[in-house]
RNA sequence: GGAGAGAUGGCAGAGUGGUCGAAUGCGGUGGUCUUGAAAACCAUUGUACGGCAACGUACCGGGGGUUCGAAUCCCUCUCUCUCCGCCA
């Protein structure tokens, strides 16, 4: 969420930003600053308020102590119908506090100034391509054609199991799992990520802490019972590793690096794009996430794309790098690049990473900060990308580098598989 | 699942109604001393909100209550630990 101070600072600027996203905030802010405006003059009231009856009960203690009942109980008196008038204010400062906060929940993140404008991912801006597309044969196979006639993965099974969307690996298919989590693992230690196992279920105020509460619930499973949360993606547990922390400027840059299978409802996108590996409840991914200093943020997130670019390039896929347009741009994030590979035989980009600075977005919420050189506490900015999630890749790896006997393994993999080849 | 104990500042650990934002120790920071370091000594050292500032207010796991006054008493929730049972 939005930091109120800066917000009350530069909100005409904002406003004028956050139309980016194809949206007029005006009467929103203005409502907030105006709930700001309020909240701040009852705290006056209530800080005097409470101010003069400690005064006051420090007085009455004094009185008991030097014996002077009847003073006492004169002043005692008047605490009480002091209390009254305090007690409404505190109501109605919590009242007010927790209005703004809610509606500071509303107000997506600033775009930055490189974001382009635009309505949906058709305005996205491609930046850059690498790769060649693969020719195949004109009796080449999609994916989930391909992994049913090498036994690499049963959808089917899957479903019998728990449900449509849980696939099921088997044999070479299985391994092909193991062998990219190591290869990107292994890449991730290699650029200074260090590697966590967090847990799979996160509770509620890990799940506030990244943004997917209050609004996105319907994303995640809920375990009701014990009202923990599946994982959409291991951004949420490592990220909320630094939750109420105050960290020293020279911890900067923590980088982090997980593997975890992620799990995610989709509801509502039943029907269109959920073929085979494209769109799954349940899926592998390894993410990276770094803490930086606001300074170097930009800097920082420039790495991380250049890391997952590095990654496709290993694998001998064909890929190009968007930067989101405003309509795309997720709720939390300032900026984002989408990586997309090209699947040869579906003929279509399939995105298998998403890196994003959120600026203090995020550490506004987690209340994530660092002791800067001036002594003061300042909110860090938080950066996380998919490097990478496996599905999408296990496609498109499938499907590009199929022949007439097989599918040959991209080299940067055999030392993990074993195999150079499915056939 | 059953029985019990507990939750206090970065950590350890006092504090059972006013003198407590909180003793003490450790750690951190600055300084004295030293050729340098260590030791010793001195000082300083929580967070948030409001205020130009002085300063005020809140916070001793969360929420509620009693009281003129709560870290301290009551209720409730959450979490942690120990023992028993079950179990990978």
């Amino acid at each position: 969420m939005l930091e109120i101070n800066v917000l009350r600072d530069n909100a005409p600027q904002i406003i004028e930003r956050l139309k980016k996203r194809n949206k007029d905030f005006t009467q929103q802010v203005n409502a907030i600053l105006e709930l700001d405006e309020q909240r701040r003059a009852c705290q006056q009231e209530m800080d005097q308020a409470l101010s003069e009856s400690n005064v006051l009960s420090k007085q009455i203690g004094d009185l008991f102590k030097s014996g002077k009942q009847a003073e006492a109980n004169e002043m005692r008196a008047k605490s009480v119908e002091m209390k009254e008038s305090s007690h409404k204010l505190k109501d109605q400062f919590h009242e007010l506090d927790q209005k703004l906060t809610e509606a500071l929940y509303d107000i997506p993140n600033v775009p930055q100034d490189s974001v382009p404008a635009g309505k949906a991912d058709t305005d996205n801006e491609e930046i850059f391509a690498e790769g060649s597309i693969p020719e195949l044969a004109d009796n080449n196979k999609a994916h989930w054609e391909l992994t049913e006639q090498y036994g690499l993965i049963d959808f089917d099974l899957g479903s019998k199991i728990t449900g449509a969307g849980f696939p099921v690996y088997t044999g070479k298919g299985a391994k092909l799992q193991r062998a990219l989590i190591n290869f990107f693992l292994d890449e991730a230690e290699n650029a200074g990520y260090k590697e966590v196992i967090p847990p799979l279920m996160v509770n509620e105020d890990s799940a506030f802490g990244t943004g997917q509460l209050p609004d996105k619930e319907g994303q995640m499973y809920h375990a009701t019972e014990d009202n923990l949360f599946l994982i959409p993606t291991a951004e949420v547990p490592i990220t909320n590793i630094y939750r109420d922390m105050i960290l020293k400027e020279a911890d900067f840059p923590i980088k982090m690096c997980g593997y975890t299978p992620c799990f995610r409802r989709e509801a509502g996108s039943y029907g269109k794009d959920v073929r085979g590996l494209n769109r799954l409840h349940q899926f592998d991914k390894v993410e990276i996430v770094q803490f930086q200093h606001p300074d170097k943020s930009q800097e920082t997130l420039d790495t991380m794309v250049e890391h997952v670019k590095n990654l496709l390039r290993k694998l001998g896929l064909p890929y190009r790098v968007l930067r989101l347009c405003g309509g795309d741009l997720g709720f939390a994030a300032a900026v984002t690049y989408d990586l997309e590979v090209y699947s040869a035989a579906q003929e279509k980009w399939l995105e298998v990473s998403s890196v994003s600075c959120f600026e203090t977005f995020q550490s506004n919420r987690l209340k994530c900060r660092f002791k800067g050189e001036d002594g003061k506490t300042h909110l860090a900015h938080t950066l996380n990308g998919s490097a990478l999630a496996l599905p999408r890749i296990v496609a498109a790896l499938l499907e590009n580098n199929q022949d007439e006997n097989g599918i040959r393994i991209p080299e940067c993999l055999h030392r993990y598989t074993g195999f150079d080849r499915i056939d």
